[in-house]
DNA sequence: AGCACGCCGACT
DNA sequence: GTCGGCGTGCTC
């Protein structure tokens, strides 16, 4: 009887595939261990099994599997499920979950190698010239990669001459497939099996009278065995004996000493001792914890609402504690730049190492451990802390799930697929595992918040500080009316350079914000009005005076600055608006005694990039923080009192329905950086338009009246939460072929959903990496079934790529776009 | 998505 | 004449 199994490729294809296996391997196979297949001519692919069963395919033959690679599952059948739902309601393939929700080193690629036939002895005569290098480069290594044979003969189409070696029968080619995850091991090192008794080892200290310093290691080593039984790694014996690799490399050698491996995790929590208890909750965090557990009973996913510096974290670490004292598996979801090593090391404070962390800054070997340390259900990796993709790992019993900064966009995954939202993915995770879920803001999404209002998530509130500091007190500066009286000095209003040096004089810090980075985005001639422009993109490039450069933001492309307008060579050359670059170069100026940090995506590169601004910003070595909305995020400085918005407009006025809620909460929470301690912080917001609606909001702290505001404007518009809305971008490089493929689909929509289809448009950078872009936003209404919609989609998609001329058009679908 | 196959222009 | 450009079709 033969068996097969359905596998999941980590591809973006529709369907799953089948293979065949033996009958003992279907005995041994489970769901969510993983196969090393065959797929086309000449790749092996890691694949997932996702059923093992005895139905043969019709319309072709199964490739057997290649081999096994686990010998439990690697992935749980909820998981499963929760992949499945992913692909479905953001209309990805599973592939593409399966893709992204593992760590890359559990997906090994295979990788053809050369090797020599040895059993046939070829006439070197009837080589040809290229042939022959291959051959020859054969002789000397045994085992040869493609890449190597293509930097051999200097060409690339290495193939050609592989195949004719291959018909004459020189050479045979080998798929290898290989693990990237080696577990990490320490060396360790113990005396020779030679020296073990007291007599050889006398014996062999007098040997060594004239080598002091290898004596000296052998003693040392003598003296850290006799104080702990545990064994010595070689680098504490190096340290403890003052010598070097190279002496202990010559006693390993003369196999006086032996070294071995023990293999350990990468990711160790040092335990400093410093196990603090939780600080009691005051009344307002307690009276919110109480209407957390009582919507928790109705099984309600819960929003808390507790403004800046209110003391959430003390609330999600109660409920965390309770949880794992039940023995069940937490997970606490933050955006990217909110987790902190503050934050982090805080947790670790309460929890010790039953804290692990998840996120893109981690190794990937630290990334598997952490995946079966939660696999396996350790204490040690209890609670899972993380950005979006810590949702992924395979939890067996979860009792909680936290979204902090619920209302965050980057937790809505942009590229590649699976385009999912980490809130609402995170929501349906704890649904299946039955867990109690808490999603926290200080600024909710108007969808999670209208959510919270007819009855879909239970609500509770902090609206008081911690320690009953008062809301910073915000000031509105009109710079219409001062740059048209030239009453500005820079990008300065005279009332910010006041508070500025106020704040100075007084010892505290000042954050900057321009949501910006660069020193100015356009660079323009005055006397032709030439600007230079990205090749490969649709925009201006941006001028970097630090490394004097003009940049693109979205491909990278970089030229010199140039000294002359390249239209027509006048050195009338401008710029146009301002980034953190300039703010922080007029800043020096008018203060030249002061030191200014800039935090934004240039200087944050790599790994501890980050870390470095904030911790010099906290020990106040630096006085003034310039910086892009990074400095929005969870930071909790206790010396700053003064917050400056060096322009609310460009936020205002971005072309998007969302724009308003994001200008209110990104303003409110840059504000919320202000005065975290006794005294009142101050914030100044500049704008060429003061009397907006939300800038007043913002000042007031009226989020109930922008939510209202917002809430109307979308139910006119049919925007979310009334809506849902489907996001479809083509992407092409032909300009021409793109429109018509464009309008061709958007019609099949308007058949299918007459005026809900909006587009197509060319988005505001409508070409990027010399593609161009457009878009179409359908409009769903809440009646109207989703799954049917979708179907729908896929159906024009379907008859779209059956144009040929249309198929190599990319369509892109982004559920719930934000 | 890869990757092979196949058909066209530009160079040793 | 080959090399490599990319358009097309397929993957159990």
């Amino acid at each position: 009887m033969p068996y097969f199994i359905n596998v999941i490729l980590p591809i973006p294809l529709e369907k799953l595939f089948t293979y065949s296996i033996s009958e003992a391997e279907a005995a041994f196979l489970q769901p969510g261990m993983r196969v090393a297949v065959p797929f086309g001519k000449s790749k092996i692919y890691t694949a997932l099994v996702y059923e093992v069963h005895q139905k043969p395919p019709v319309i072709y033959e199964a490739k057997e599997i290649h081999q096994i690679l686990d010998e439990a599952p690697l992935v749980t059948v909820m998981q499963l499920k929760h992949w499945f739902w992913i692909a479905d309601y953001y209309m990805c393939s599973v592939g593409e979950v399966f893709r992204s929700a593992v760590p890359n080193a559990f997906l090994l690629e295979s990788e053809t190698l050369i090797l020599k036939n040895k059993n046939f002895q070829p006439d070197e005569n009837e080589l040809l010239d290229d042939e022959f290098l291959v051959f020859e480069a054969l002789e000397h290594q045994s085992i040869l990669r493609v890449q190597e044979i293509s930097a051999i003969l200097g060409k690339k189409s290495v193939l050609p001459v592989l195949n004719r070696l291959l018909d004459k029968n020189i050479i045979i080619l080998k798929e290898e497939v290989y693990e990237q995850y080696k577990p990490k091991m320490v060396r360790y090192v113990r005396m020779g099996n030679a020296y073990k008794s007291e007599e050889k080892l006398e014996e062999l200290l007098n040997t060594l009278t004239r080598a002091p310093k290898q004596s000296q290691v052998v003693l040392t080593l003598f003296q850290l065995q006799a104080s702990s039984k545990k064994p010595i790694k070689v680098s504490d014996l190096e340290v403890a004996s003052k010598s070097s690799s190279a002496i202990i490399k010559t006693l390993i050698d003369k196999a006086v000493l032996e070294d071995y491996f023990i293999q350990t995790d990468r990711v160790v929590y040092q335990d400093d001792g410093a196990n603090e208890s939780l600080k009691s909750l005051n009344e307002y965090q307690l009276a919110a914890l109480k209407d957390i557990k009582l919507s928790f009973e109705k099984n309600l996913p819960t929003l808390l609402h507790g403004v800046t510096s209110s003391g959430k974290t003390e609330v999600y670490v109660k409920l965390i504690e309770e949880c794992i004292r039940s023995n069940k598996q937490a997970l606490y979801l933050l955006p990217e730049i909110a987790l902190t090593t503050q934050l982090i090391s805080r947790l670790q404070e309460y929890f010790g190492e039953k804290v692990a962390v998840y996120h893109s800054k981690y190794s990937v070997q630290e990334r598997v451990e952490v995946w079966n340390n939660v696999l396996a259900n350790k204490v040690k990796a209890q609670i899972v802390i993380g950005a979006r993709s810590a949702l992924f790992m395979p939890f067996a019993d979860l009792g909680l799930v936290i979204v902090d900064e619920e209302h965050e966009s980057s937790f809505k995954q942009y590229d590649p697929a699976p385009r999912y939202h980490a809130r609402d993915a995170a929501i349906v995770l704890g649904k299946l595992h039955k867990a109690k879920i808490l999603l926290g803001s200080a600024t909710p999404s108007v969808e999670s918040y209208y959510n919270a209002q007819t009855g879909k998530y239970g609500y509770a509130s902090i609206l008081r500080r911690f320690g009953n500091v008062l809301m910073p007190d915000v000031e509105l500066v009109d710079i219409k009316e001062l740059t048209r009286k030239k009453r500005m000095k820079g990008h300065f209003s005279e009332r910010l350079l006041e508070e500025i040096t106020e704040s100075l004089e007084s010892g505290a810090q000042v954050i900057l914000f321009q949501n910006r980075r660069g020193y100015a985005p356009i660079m323009e001639c005055t006397t032709c009005g030439h600007s230079p422009q990205c090749p490969n993109c649709d925009v201006s490039l941006t001028y970097h005076q630090h490394k004097k450069q003009l940049r693109c933001h979205y491909c990278s492309y970089n030229i010199a600055v140039p000294l002359a307008c390249e239209a027509c060579g006048s050195s009338t050359l401008d710029t146009k608006g301002f980034g953190t670059e300039q703010v922080e170069q007029e800043l020096q100026t008018l203060f030249p005694e002061v030191k200014i940090g800039r935090m934004d995506l240039d200087t944050t590169r790599g790994k501890y990039g980050y870390e470095k601004i904030i911790t010099a910003f906290e020990q106040q070595e630096i006085d003034i923080l310039v910086g892009t909305q990074m400095l929005t995020k969870g930071l909790d400085f206790r010396n700053v009192n003064l917050v400056g918005i060096m322009n609310a407009d460009t936020l205002l006025n971005f072309p998007d329905f969302r724009a308003h809620e994001r200008s209110y909460q990104l303003l409110t929470q840059v504000s919320g950086r202000a005065g975290r301690t006794k005294k009142r912080g101050k914030v100044i917001i500049q704008s060429y338009n003061p009397y907006h609606q939300i800038l007043k909001q913002v000042s007031t702290g009226d989020y109930e009246g922008m939510f209202k505001e917002q809430l109307y404007e979308r139910q006119q518009y049919k925007y979310p939460p009334i809506n849902r809305i489907i996001k479809v971008t083509f992407k092409h490089k032909d300009y021409n072929k793109l429109n018509e493929a464009a309008e061709w689909f958007t019609q099949g929509l308007r058949n299918a959903f007459g005026i809900h289809v909006l587009g197509p448009e060319f988005p505001p950078v409508s070409r990027i990496r010399n593609q161009y872009l457009k878009h179409v936003l359908i409009k769903i209404p809440n009646g109207q079934a989703l799954g049917k919609t979708k179907n729908s989609i896929k159906r024009i998609e379907k008859s779209f790529n059956a144009i040929s001329q249309y198929a190599s058009v990319r369509v892109i679908y982004n559920v719930d776009y934000i």
